[in-house]
DNA sequence: ATTATTATGTTATAATATAACGCTATACTC
DNA sequence: GAGTATAGCGTTATATTATAACATAATAAT
């Protein structure tokens, strides 16, 4: 167990293992059946468990599928989330490319928006799928 | 009626007249329901023409609000979209900044994805709602 | 210790989106 | 211009995603 997760409620640390254990992103209501036995029972629990989750950064959703994944070692800061996504098979990766995360960042006064945080999802086919 | 228009069937014309008169994003049932008078009865109506205005790029997604926008005149590619979002009032607006529009349109090899589009939202506090 | 905060369990329902079916219109092509 | 392929239409039903609301319990803060 993280520091991090220590002082995660019971709920939520059912809820972050199991995402942590999946490569791929995950459907709320597919992590509810999967944490069935674990004692979840209905949406709610859930819900209030990503909420929380992704409030601390434990968790990002990616918006553009509904799913929600564990936040790897590299993401530097919740607010600011990359993905690159397969379109042909959902790989889904957080990226932290310094160049990319720093010309974002660097971004202040975007349009007149006062920055706060940003999502960027890249879609393509991933190496495996080009051949 | 634009040139790019003349191609859309009844329904979808009827959908994207009345997103481009809304400023914000809009979400499909209330355009369901706003277009109700002019015939589109249920939610397939509005999702097929929905579909076929993305696919063409007439309209945007904003992935993380379920809402949809009219793609403004700067935008120059339906595969890559910036939008600012205000997270107190919800003002969206459709981003054309040349340089982070060639930043990322440069990103040819993202963690082995063969790009092929992307979506960024960048979310603050607008110039309105910042005082 | 009492108060504030956060989490829990539960039922119900809201909000978003698609499947499936039969039919019609349009465009393509030979 | 008959045949056929493609796209669109209208409709009913249903799937998927997410939240409201309420009563209770656990935890933390002073």
């Amino acid at each position: 167990m993280t520091l991090r997760n220590k002082e995660l409620s019971k709920n939520q640390k059912i809820v972050l293992d199991y995402i942590q254990k999946c490569k791929k992103p995950v459907k709320a209501y597919s992590i509810l059946s999967n944490v069935n036995k674990k004692g979840l029972k209905a949406p709610p629990q859930v819900y209030r468990a990503l909420d929380k989750l992704i409030e601390i950064g434990e968790v990002h959703k990616i918006e553009s599928q509904n799913s929600y994944i564990a936040c790897n070692s590299t993401c530097t800061s919740p607010q600011g989330t990359i993905f690159s996504i397969c379109k042909s098979c959902d790989k889904t990766d957080e990226i932290s490319d310094a160049k990319l995360f720093k010309f974002l960042s660097e971004v202040k006064d975007m349009n007149g928006l006062s920055l706060s945080g940003y999502n960027l999802e890249l879609f393509g086919t991933c190496s495996n799928c080009k051949d």
